[in-house]
DNA sequence: GACATAAGCTAACGCCCGTAAGTCTAGAAG
DNA sequence: CTTCTAGACTTACGGGCGTTAGCTTATGTC
């Protein structure tokens, strides 16, 4: 993770095959902007910029377009996630009941901190319009599977350890899991304050997961 | 339901007394805006009043600013759900079961039929400033209010009848499973081709309002 | 020390936005 | 027929945006 860069001097020049740099500044930039916690529309070119500390046409040798860069933070944050998710994996119990839901609160964690990434992440408002050529489809559908097959290991563990009684379809099963954890993020990444029983992200666990 | 209007001749001025018509007008323009397909970052208060046929500071005697353009045609929506939810309800045979997962898939049919204006309603996107104060927090949190109280009705008519196994708390397993129905349906509105089994609906109604 | 070039800058264009201030006019009231 | 006013309109300001075109200046190489 490269430090939030907060406008200081004037800025130093990267050295030459150094230019490479400022891309990952300019990432760290427009995630600092996000963090602050307004909304996603307060991450434009020119204020990812400001935040950089750079002049606004500076961001065109590393990015095509606004959008693109965009992509490369909900790139990076989805690898952020997988690697939260597996950390909390890793670092659990090993049976595969203390590993869904130390994976799965692990999930619902990462919304309530950063709510406004999870926002991008997962809310669909910065998708670029369908005449975009500088983003592909692939780069979409490619987004978030590493997390998402980690998910379906750990919940192939439950039914085979048989502490779960999974359908013929492992995949959908994950779906649907994942589906409940993704509202309660998603509702808890947007709404100012989440009604309901502070257990919910247990039972949603619980019942999609056919736990016995 | 007002009939959108397509910017047609120079617009006839309402009555006097009738000054109100174009508030509903104006909602109207609002949601054909959002209908048409963009994102919800097509709604500018210039966008709608051309879109209404008026020019733009005609609006500010009807609404106070932007935002609270965006909270009328919120509002306005989940009144629209509620009463497809409604519908959906009594025009199911009377057991639970079935009411149950009337009222779901029509919840489901909502966000996938108009997945622009389930976004606004949910997605968190247009929620006014902090500051703003044209908005209080008594306009947000009563949104959706009704909806809400449908489903606990439901599920705990299925509890009642016995397909159901609720916990203690009616109201935890009902918000339960509207996070579970919103994840799938906010999935749905955000994503262009949403991954996963065709009956994942179906069976995410079934794990949380943990039939039998 | 000259010079080639990577790295980043300045200036500017055109567009759309929200909003304020003041003006016109059709239709109801007398 | 006049008058009044609700229900709009015109004009304008200041600002932010994405993006293009062309320029500057450090840095490494010879």
């Amino acid at each position: 993770m490269v430090t939030a860069v907060t406008n200081t001097e004037p800025r130093r020049r990267n050295r030459r095959g150094e230019g490479g740099k400022l891309r990952d500044e300019i990432i760290a930039a427009a995630l600092a902007l996000l963090d602050e916690g307004g909304d996603e529309r307060a991450v434009t070119l020119r204020s990812v910029a400001r935040k950089a500390g750079i002049a606004a046409p500076s961001i065109y040798a590393h990015f095509a377009d606004q959008p693109s860069i965009m992509l490369a933070v909900v790139q990076q944050e989805m690898d952020t996630l997988t690697a939260a998710l597996r950390e909390a994996n890793d670092n659990a119990d090993p049976d595969a009941r203390t590993r869904l839901f130390a994976v799965g609160n692990a999930y619902l964690d990462f919304a309530q901190v950063h709510p406004q990434r999870y926002r991008i992440m997962f809310g669909g408002l910065w998708t670029p319009s369908v005449d975009d050529t500088s983003i592909t489809d692939a780069d979409l559908d490619s987004l978030g599977v590493a997390a998402f097959t980690l998910l379906v290991e750990v919940l192939g563990a439950c039914i085979e350890e048989g502490i779960a009684h999974g359908s013929d379809d492992l995949y959908g099963d994950a779906v649907a899991l994942w589906l409940g954890l993704h509202g309660l993020a998603h509702q808890r990444a947007v709404v100012r304050k989440m009604p309901g029983p502070a257990d919910v992200g247990d039972r949603l666990i619980r019942a999609l997961a056919h736990l016995k």
